[in-house]
DNA sequence: CAAAAATATGCAATCGATTGAAATAAGTGC
DNA sequence: GCACTTATTTCAATCGATTGCATATTTTTG
């Protein structure tokens, strides 16, 4: 109640509580060698002041920031926002998994105009580690900052001879999945919806071209490079099914905003989803179940995957060398297809 | 090229360089006072070694974080995820801003089991100011926080007596406007889905109830306290439409999100939207271009929002008081209503 | 009961950049 | 060439917590 003075470091506590100000930082911070009656005593007298040691302080002591960098580049896209709702989910599970380990989460979204965005964030000391969110068109800029950056981790697609060490789905077999699923149902025209400049997306493109080679069907295979955002999507996918082109008979989408608006496009040119075209996504996000109708897709474990970047990530943080994990994508087959 | 020893500090560099650290910081920083031609010199000597002021000292010293926390509290949701598109919208838009004025952004979810998570926060001297980003049912413990720490803005509803400041749409306008405007297209049984516990909600539901006490449909509004997470959402709205009672003509959705999981079952019971229920709903994402039909919407500017969060807590940091902002909503009609 | 061992606390250097005041160098006027 | 500004640069204290080492206090033990 007497709040004489504002304790506002070690030093005024330990004026108050009579000791030195080394004795109150062990005692605060548990650090044995202080007798359990100091203590206490300290920690009362901290929790009555409501004093909490500078974290600025600590942290230039000690080396670390207690803070993880997410940075999602949007190198491809022209577009200005994230907006894809896969980033929210990854990010809250990213943040949930951080939270819980005791580190802060400092988001950056980054539009690289140089190659040098990495460097600055990796360097400014800011962060005790990085995970870096799809490999957009960054792949090169990935690997050299993982050759001399080790707490560095990236969610996204992994290739042969990669450096950076990557958490992810099998992009190349998610694609092949749902290709395969779609010719099962008996399309034989199929469209990819997707912007292969990004690696990800690449991978599942390559992975529908083999699925169709290996039904003779490789010269079947449309390419659509459509933005990841969806407002920019949807004109892409316009032009596509009203060209007059033969109409595809099934939809491999990138992902699941773009599903969406490919949803959209049939239903206003009057196409009944999966009569007349059939879909499927890939992400398998929430959202997918509120689609009408609702969306197959080819999902990826996200809790699984943000748990692993966050696990490698701090081994790396610790100094170990740790490999890049592939995980298997499903197929989760809706009414869409 | 001949890399003899890592400069890792502004000492290093000073010695390199045969002048005195502060020197160093100062031809660094700007700080005028160094003649143009060391300063040149330190800044080309600082750029060979490729050497970066310690961030952490920095802090220390200036006794900032040139960090601002965002958090967005889930007090009134049982659902463990942050899974609504409004947020990563927000995020987004907060992380433009924010990084365009040179601040980075922390993001923190929380779930606030006890009256303490704000001040554990605010206290932990991480960073410099605060954005909250919906008041969820905490209003009663941000207007404590707000008392005695004063960069603190919220992203929600704004209340008489507040005393926290707070940056939003006019929920009432908005609840009132989305009613007014399904009774007009001829709806008399109106529901409106959504959890009420949350301030914005429960405002933008008075707003509905003034609109239909207006139109002497008082006894017509039935409420239904969907959840805001879609996958909760879809069963709460479920048992309603499916209950047996007198089915609405029209629906008010406290979000976009819950309007798509009121769209995905009106589907499934086989109503046509609008000509059996009309809907609208609340937000103006992006998301609601992509649905079949598209949504009408209450449209709330985020862009301007975020601007408008961003600029009041800079003010607030730099000692000023400052007003809440309501903005006023915006009606989109588009094919849902 | 003294010596040895164990435990508790204090002391002071350290992390790395910033900044007010003091010192030095350069420039100006007469 | 001297006194006097003015422009540069250096010095040293500071931000606040941590921690190796030294010292003081207790406890144990022979």
């Amino acid at each position: 109640m007497t709040e004489k003075q504002r304790v506002k470091n070690i030093s005024d506590l330990a004026r108050i509580a009579g000791v030195s100000p080394g004795t109150v930082s062990r005692a605060l911070s548990d650090t044995g060698l202080i007798s359990q009656k100091t203590r206490d005593r300290i920690k009362a007298l901290a929790r009555e002041h409501d004093f909490r040691p500078n974290i600025m302080a600590r942290n230039l002591r000690i080396q670390r920031t207690g803070a993880i960098g997410v940075v999602i580049p949007l190198g491809h896209e022209t577009g200005q926002h994230i907006s894809d709702p896969f980033f929210i989910t990854m990010l809250g599970l990213l943040a949930d998994e951080l939270t819980e380990r005791g580190y802060d989460l400092m988001l950056s979204r980054v539009i690289p105009t140089d190659g040098d965005w990495l460097d600055r964030f990796v360097d400014s000391g800011r962060v005790d580690g990085l995970i870096v969110i799809g490999q957009s068109d960054q792949s090169a800029t990935l690997d050299r900052v993982a050759a001399r950056y080790r707490p560095l981790v990236v969610w996204g697609g992994h290739s042969a001879g990669q450096v950076h060490c990557s958490v992810g789905s099998d992009n190349f077999a998610g694609g092949d999945i749902a290709a395969t699923h779609l010719i099962e149902r008996g399309c034989k025209r199929i469209a990819f919806f997707g912007d292969s400049r990004a690696l990800e997306i690449d991978q599942r493109l390559e992975g529908c071209k083999a699925a169709m080679a290996r039904a003779g069907l490789s010269d079947q295979l449309s390419v659509v490079p459509a933005h990841l955002v969806a407002e920019a999507a949807h004109p892409d996918i316009a032009d596509f099914l009203t060209s007059g082109g033969a109409r595809p008979q099934g939809i491999v989408a990138a992902s699941d905003v773009i599903a969406m608006s490919a949803l959209r496009v049939l239903a206003e040119i009057g196409l009944s989803v999966p009569d007349d075209v059939r879909l499927i996504g890939y992400d398998g996000l929430a959202l997918g179940e509120l689609t009408v109708p609702r969306l197959s897709t080819i999902k990826q474990d996200l809790t699984k995957g943000a748990h692993a970047l966050v696990n490698l990530l701090l081994r790396r943080i610790a100094g170990e060398d740790t490999d890049s994990l592939v995980m298997p994508p499903e197929l989760v087959v809706r009414l869409s297809s």
